[in-house]
DNA sequence: TGTAAATTTGTAACGATTACAATTTTATTA
DNA sequence: TAATAAAATTGTAATCGTTACAAATTTACA
């Protein structure tokens, strides 16, 4: 994605597109790491000098609201962010901290979606060793 | 549950039963309502007048690392606990912030925990509004 | 009963996040 | 283009949930 598409679509959400909040919606897109607010921070600096902390933790609450990023409570003590949209679940290695991806199949989804109520989100926690830090 | 069914329980596994830890995890067993642990402290109060919220705290984390409740994340800012620890999802309504608990077979249990890899916990969060809140 | 170990308590510290006001940037209008 | 208004960024301070810690209390055991 080039700089003007990041652009045109955070203008298609309503969110003027500052070099701030396509540095850090670029970082979502670029880095799947499901980061928090400060790791961010910490490498966006580099380039954008100027970066405060503040910004970021907007940024990625602007970005959130408009669903084009959504927020990963799979810590207790803090909040991750990911770009990827189309559903999926999390597993977070409790050897070594990572979070990865698993696919949920449409019918999963519509499954846990549909009860009790209709769901407007959905999140899929699991944790487990991952095979890099099996024994 | 008595308070001996409940002592022996936190025996069992390993955790003295002191009158605040049988406390806390009566509460959490009679509540199924996912307190918080300020919640939980200021409930308390009344029976136990010098219970801290330290207590609380440090009485979540040894049930829950005993496996005997749950941490419940759905919030970003707060963690709730759980005493029913049979696979179920949670269900947070936007209106009233209210959690409620919906089942999941064993089928979709056993889906998402294999995948990726063997996962040791599972968490389902869906959020929507609930019956009580809609117009 | 006496002593060591474990637990509780209250306060202080911590860390992630948010509030806020001043500054800077962007958009609008003449 | 210049002037003005609106929006966004920045840095600091405040907030709030949670944890660390040391003193006091309770419990377990010899």
């Amino acid at each position: 994605m080039t700089k003007q598409e990041l652009s045109d679509t955070l203008r298609s959400r309503g969110i003027c597109p500052t070099q701030q909040r396509v540095a850090v919606y670029e970082y979502l897109l670029r880095h799947r790491t499901h980061p928090t607010a400060d790791t961010m921070y910490r490498a966006l600096l580099a380039d954008h000098p100027s970066l405060s902390r503040t910004t970021v933790y907007n940024t990625a609450r602007a970005l959130s609201k408009a669903g084009l990023i959504r927020t990963i409570t799979i810590d207790a003590d803090e909040q991750r962010f990911d770009a990827e949209m189309g559903q999926h679940g999390h597993f977070r290695c409790t050897g070594c901290g990572a979070v990865y991806d698993f696919p949920l199949s449409e019918q999963t989804v519509s499954l846990l979606t549909d009860s009790p109520y209709g769901a407007d989100t959905l999140e899929v926690y699991t944790t487990g060793v991952c095979p890099h830090c099996k024994p």
